[in-house]
DNA sequence: AAATGAAAGTTATATATAGAACTGGTTGAC
DNA sequence: GTCAACCAGTTCTATATATAACTTTCATTT
């Protein structure tokens, strides 16, 4: 059940193999998302390739949301929109057009062997624990419970706080080299705990919604699961099938 | 604001007027689901395209979900599994592998003007409402009400209630010749009301979870709004992003 | 009866090429 | 100085072609 991370280069079609490497260079930090890659005509003679097949190994990772293509312009890395796309629940219901990141104050960071459900799911029990604390117009709102691989992340525990910003997932890029490509929700009701109505400053017993999720890098390998929990009154999940 | 449904060919590129075409006759039942559509090389020849131009048509719709290439063999329908995309909340936390399409009793149908909310997301107050209650493991855990535009949907309110089997997606396109292709849903979580509780066989003031939802066309208008109650304690909603 | 092989038809991969559409900058006329 | 025209570079659309990989069918051999 091991998963060797970069068996590149199998005999895979010319398309993939680009695909592959570029992904690579992109996570390797090869390009900054405002000024970008080499053109289809560069890649094509760089790669020995037709400009057919570099487009649509370029088309993948657009597709895969990693670019985004200008014409008349060029190729460019999209900046991530963490906020928009993997960040988008307990948008306050009457905040209107506030849009605020919320802030995060980390109550703790630790290495410790996971419980059996997590392990399960990301494989190890080597696992970083981080609990945290997101406050929304000056109410703390959700309190969250994550956990990442140790191997994947040496030396999380160890980062100064202050240089953690608000946003996990950005610091996993920058520091890492870990990119969250997909993630699984799971969205229920409950009620608080002691410890979980102490932080959310409500009463034990008092509604709740938790969110458990799953996140993936390009390869599907999952790289975090977190469990995160707030006041059931104030949630509000959206989310687009399709 | 007005959106004039088949504005077909304006000066569209080629591949772009064929995946109308194939949408188009695919929507209208020119091919079933086990047997398959004409050759890549025989659209081309057909449409006086080149078969990358062809090729590029029908990946499309293979991205959209609506086709499904066989290697050596065709190009097929693929039989829509309403179940598990568009129809996954509410999966029941203790029911295991069970799957089961859960029952559906009508209510009431019947042709009525949309309040402004509804109207604003449809584009019309001409509708028909659909009250609707879903069963599962012999009790009730979903209350909606279903709003569609009358003009697309002429007439549905008149067809028996035992000709509108337990989903209504699989009606709209069979008969209406509409296909959901894509969602968004929004979950929140209020109280039941009087009405509410009385359905889900719950008390008044009671903990519900309340997923509105605004169901769209492949051309991304606006087909369906429904809001749904049930009790909260049994709710599980599933999300993937990215 | 079962295995083999050939053939035709299909999608998948890849190349080469051409012009259209668009962007961003530079040049030149006024 | 301003505006228009041009230009080089880029993505986008489209064609034509060739080969590989795969599926299905059918005839032949064993």
């Amino acid at each position: 059940m091991v998963e060797t991370a970069s068996t590149i280069d199998t005999r895979l079609p010319a398309y993939l193999r680009l695909r592959d490497d570029l992904a690579a260079r992109i996570a390797a930090g090869e390009w900054r998302t405002d000024e970008a890659l080499p053109s289809d005509n560069r890649l094509a003679r760089d790669g020995g390739l037709s400009v057919g097949t570099v487009r649509k190994a370029v088309q993948m990772l657009v597709d895969e949301g990693l670019l985004e293509r200008r014409q008349g312009s060029g190729t460019y890395l999209r900046k991530p929109a963490f906020n928009a796309t993997l960040f988008r629940f307990f948008q306050m219901r009457d905040a209107g057009s506030g849009q605020s990141i919320p802030t995060s104050r980390l109550l703790s960071r630790s290495r410790v062997k996971a419980p059996d459900s997590v392990a399960k799911v990301l494989g190890t029990d080597d696992v970083i624990r981080i609990e945290r604390l997101r406050d929304f117009a000056d109410k703390p709102f959700l309190s969250e419970d994550i956990y990442i691989p140790a191997n994947l992340f040496a030396g999380f525990e160890m980062i100064p706080d202050n240089e953690v910003g608000p946003l996990l997932y950005p610091v996993y890029l920058d520091r890492f080299d870990v990119f969250v490509a997909s993630a699984d929700d799971e969205v229920s009701f409950g009620t608080a705990d002691e410890i979980t109505a102490a932080r959310l400053e409500i009463k034990p017993g008092e509604a709740v919604a938790v969110i458990e999720r799953t996140a993936y890098s390009i390869k599907g390998i999952p790289i975090e699961w977190r469990i995160a929990r707030g006041p059931a009154n104030r949630f509000r999940y959206r989310s687009r099938i399709g």
